[in-house]
DNA sequence: CACACTTCATCAAATATTTGAACCAAAGGC
DNA sequence: GCCTTTGGTTCAAATATTTGATGAAGTGTG
């Protein structure tokens, strides 16, 4: 039987400079006695931690202005040059590249486009290794790159880098972590982890640490580009599951006895709110038609398709109740083309919404992603970062000969 | 904004104490060389760490069986009779209890009919009382009382103890764990803490920790009692939600032009598989009869049943497949009377089941629930033993005045 | 039956980390 | 200009794990 390791005495520290650390980079500056009572660690061992971040150049101090009475605390930030990561989001047309720094900062955001016959993992890898070259030349020199994260649109397992399953990209059992780190490794000799990911996966997490959802440790984050994909994050932690696979909720089965799903089965949730179910208000816009030109028919007072809209909007509310009972959450995000219906339909989501159990339902808010397109890439950031939050020093070590440019 | 809290150096002792011992709770008796190598802690350390427990008098450490060349490990094992909790299976027609020693020991068990009229929370309360009396009396003298455990069917808030709702008692917002602490104490003084939790989740606590799921780490549990009720344990860790209300799967809705549900919504999952559904396969059964009557009635050749529960089978395959795709489990373990129907119908469900995605599918297995009939009343117990198992000291300090008898 | 060999428990010393107190520095208030 | 308040720094004390040495308790072999 498996039994969670025990901690020793370096477990402590490890422990301690992480928390420190994140909390500068999730929450930005605060002064050391802050830290102090954040933490419940001692003054002095809060200086220590603090000292050995700063010794290796994560974090600077600066005299921080006084406030009242005695003497002003010091104020510690991350140096966001000091390490860094790039994240991509790989969309079904377009792939979007960024570096951010630590703390969050976005340095510089590419993006480019790709036509949808060109989703090949070999075409696809190429471009992301073009982008990559492009990202890396805005890294100052002796930033520490130490690690590269990734957002697929499909299923992925994040421990192997396998994408099992990409339908709008065409993909099956595709390696896509291996693949690009054996195309890296040509070019750029040993490169840092790579971390492919679900974009959904990806969104609520940046929701969650950055977005909408800061406040809540229970969300749920509902991707609506072409199909509907599904994050969640319970206590606090992203749930997985078993291989990787856990939250694709676009497949719950709503509708029994409804249209065939891609997916093989009938009535998924994904076949009611999908795209096509939003363009499919308006006649003929299914192969062409954008969202917002749904929306504006309907702005323009067209009772007719906001009728339709309507419709999807009871459906969308039908799957929240499920998703609401199952997993009682504080914060349903919506991202893509769902937040952007949202405001329109609202009332119809919210009617149905009033079917789920009174006590979760008292708990929950449905509310509109705050990251908008960036949820996915800001995500795939976030997943970058985490074992440097985890143990800084050891991370900063193995990363040390991925000096940027 | 909330920020994990740092570590010290008793948190180590803590939590190295809490792993032994719950390492010793739940997999029985080891070698201390054995201990050593699952914990990776240091022989002196183990060495430390277990001989507080046995000045604690939890655990006793006896020479063991030389099993090849070199002086032989003493065998640690704990001490069943050292620190017991109740636990009370909270039922619709009757009430479960029970003793359990540390370790999983039932050291008694007594069972006590409610008539269906009698569930007023002050006779429940009463029920509870007397037997609490009777459970206390089959304890030796000198053994501390660490807590007590209470799984009710409706939908409970862990934390504050509140049964927020329970439609099958007939029950809405009792504060059920205040309830029986005031009265306990009228009767026995101060007494240890008293945990009210839903019974699902303290099935799919027990299947995990000592049932069908002691492998797995993502474990879905679904009580077939009158309603379903559902409990998920999701990277080993039993999931809440923010209210304490998650894993209501049984009002999933699964066929929205179905049939109304008693919580207002319509075509929930409960109302297609619930206990009605089978006992409707066989004609005026619904009121008196009971689920084995339709199994014998299959069993007998009957086809027309066969296939009315076929049917059954069929939504349980319908609403297993959101689960799956939405949890991506290793196992799903079927308790109550979806455990009595599934050998027959295992067919039909997994037939359906097939439709779940791909790479979550080939993960998940289907089983019934091992423990049976006591998966809520162990599952309790476990509930009751967690803060022991998570601070030994600590609680065994706190407990140390409730010396039962 | 004695001796070598293996494995394990115990003890003292070493190491690492947090804690707490004393002391000093820096600001505002009177 | 002095006092109070707040906070950083330094150093000894406390505590937990690890290391290494030593002896104990078995098996196996000649």
């Amino acid at each position: 039987m498996r039994i969670s390791l025990a901690a020793s005495q370096d477990e402590v520290r490890r422990h301690n400079l992480a928390t420190v650390l994140r909390r500068l980079h999730l929450g930005g500056a605060v002064s050391r006695s802050e830290l102090v009572a954040l933490t419940g660690l001692n003054r002095s061992t809060v200086g220590a931690l603090v000292n050995e971040l700063a010794e290796q150049g994560l974090v600077v101090e600066e005299p921080g202005a006084s406030v009242g009475v005695g003497r002003p605390s010091l104020v510690v930030a991350v140096q966001p040059r000091s390490a860094v990561v790039l994240a991509f989001d790989f969309r079904v047309d377009r792939t979007v590249g960024s570096v951010m720094g630590l703390g969050g900062d976005m340095i510089e955001r590419v993006e480019r486009a790709r036509s949808q016959s060109a989703s090949a993992p070999k075409i696809a890898i190429q471009q992301i290794l073009d982008m990559t070259h492009e990202l890396l030349e805005c890294v100052p020199e002796e930033t520490i790159w130490v690690g590269t994260g990734i957002g697929v649109p499909g299923i992925v397992n994040a421990k192997s880098g396998l994408v099992s399953q990409a339908p709008n990209l065409g993909w099956v059992d595709v390696p896509f972590e291996q693949l690009i780190r054996t195309s890296m490794q040509e070019e750029f000799g040993e490169v840092p982890p790579i971390f492919v990911s679900n974009d959904a996966d990806l969104g609520v997490l940046a929701e969650h640490t950055r977005g909408r959802a800061v406040a809540a440790r229970n969300v749920i984050y509902l991707s609506g580009e072409v199909g509907i994909g599904g994050g969640v994050i319970l206590n606090g932690e992203l749930m997985s599951g078993a291989g990787g696979f856990g939250g694709e909720v676009g497949h719950m089965v709503v509708n029994p006895s409804g249209t065939k799903c891609r997916c093989g089965s009938r009535g998924c949730w994904e076949t009611v709110i999908g795209r096509a179910s939003i363009l499919n208000c308006i006649p003929d816009a299914e192969m062409y038609g954008e969202v917002q030109d749904v929306l504006t028919v309907v702005e323009n007072g067209d009772d007719e398709v906001q009728q339709r809209l309507d419709s999807v909007g009871r459906w969308l509310g039908i799957g929240l109740v499920n998703l609401v009972n199952i997993f009682n959450p504080e914060v349903i995000v919506l991202g893509g083309h769902l937040g952007q219906i949202y405001p329109t339909v609202a009332s119809s989501v919210l009617r149905e919404l009033d079917n789920a159990l009174r006590a979760s339902r008292d708990q929950v808010t449905v509310a509109v992603a705050s990251l908008r397109d960036d949820s996915t890439l800001i995500g795939a950031s976030e997943s970058a970062f985490a074992p440097l939050l985890n143990s800084p020093l050891e991370t900063l070590n193995e990363s040390s000969t991925f000096v940027a440019s």
